[in-house]
DNA sequence: GGTGCTCGTATTGTTGACAATCGCTTCGCG
DNA sequence: CGCGAAGCGATTGTCAACAATACGAGCACC
């Protein structure tokens, strides 16, 4: 039998990876049908992910799939700009000989996929240098919190990734981070990724 | 009849005033009484509740109000350093000149209360400013987290204002917030709002 | 042809009853 | 007397049926 945690991960994976279209209506009985669950426990999930701010609900209308706005992403972006600057110092002070390892080989590998114009492996390694900080700087509620804001983004950042030329710019604002981490310089390493999420800010503008 | 969302706020707002302690339990049909419900309505109210790290559940063991630590309580507030000084930064930006008369007005109340040794006045201002603020910089991302977090740490707040000689090192650290937000200036918003909250922190390391 | 109304269907919200589980108490046994 | 197993009351989790509501099709009237 599927139970409701299962139910509600499986959602939320279908949605972040876009299987449904901003706005789309959730038919409970569809969701049902789709994951071989009990409506019960495809209301709980909805539930859940209301919470998460990735489904809304209207009262009778039923739960679709919740339009993040590009002024909502903008926001969202602010506050991942502060958010992610305390992971980034904290990264620095508690990084370890194997954490500065792993994390200049993210840094060679991005160099590398940049190179070779590798647009997806790049934006793979962006998502695994970002959660590489936040398992150094091992803290929950900024972990959690970003994950949340992460998952409202997708669609904006997918977009993201796509400007043309983003990527070597990225590229220089993601070493500057590495360094200053490495170098277990927090107030470096908080500037370094306070930048680089200001130019993603920048960018969103842009798309407006 | 009683709905879902007036047992939810008046659940929330009976832990936040502090009727329950922490890990005591939650019983459904205890609640269904206190707050004339049925269970239905009490158990979206306690999951919507789990959401916002006021309660937890375990399953086939109910729910209780969620214990905040200490060093929850800090990283807590490591957050809200960040994402409170963002605020700050933003208000200085669209402050209007009614919003300026209105902080002042709330700045001058606070020298009152301390000057006059009433610290329940002046923990009610500290909470009046910082909801100033949020009402001026409009940033709804933000101020959703802020009210979350914030949620979770009353129990540890009112500890602070119980500290003594805390309003008078607190009450320079908000003037010197105003008179940054007033002169339209982000950046010295933001650092004074960070240090104020760095502060904070510092009193609750104290208290470990 | 357009507009407003009525009704039917699809979908969601709610209920009371029932099943599963937990923690405690009691009892049996060494 | 101590320890573990079984039984019991309390509590939570799940369900299928029912009620309430919204959306859209069809119709009457202008």
């Amino acid at each position: 039998m599927v139970d409701d945690a299962q139910v509600r991960d499986e959602l939320r994976a279908a949605i972040l990876r876009g299987d449904f279209a901003p706005r789309q209506r959730l038919v409970e009985a569809d969701l049902c049908e789709q994951f071989g669950a009990r409506r019960f426990a495809v209301r709980a999930a909805l539930q859940d992910l209301v919470a998460e701010g990735l489904v809304e609900r209207q009262q009778n209308r039923g739960a679709r799939i919740r339009e993040i706005s590009l002024d909502e992403a903008i926001e969202i972006s602010e506050i991942r700009r502060v958010v992610e600057g305390l992971v980034a110092a904290r990264a620095a002070e508690r990084l370890t000989a194997a954490d500065a390892k792993r994390l200049t080989g993210i840094g060679r590998r991005m160099r590398e996929a940049v190179d070779g114009g590798e647009a997806a492996v790049y934006s793979d390694l962006n998502a695994e240098l970002h959660a590489a900080l936040r398992e150094i700087a091992r803290h929950e509620t900024a972990n959690r919190i970003v994950a949340q804001l992460h998952g409202q983004m997708v669609r904006h950042q997918f977009a993201l990734s796509r400007v043309p030329g983003r990527s070597a710019v990225s590229l220089a604002q993601h070493e500057a981070v590495i360094e200053a981490v490495v170098a277990r310089d927090p107030d470096a390493a908080e500037a370094a990724m306070r930048a680089h999420i200001t130019s993603v800010i920048e960018v969103l503008r842009s798309l407006g």
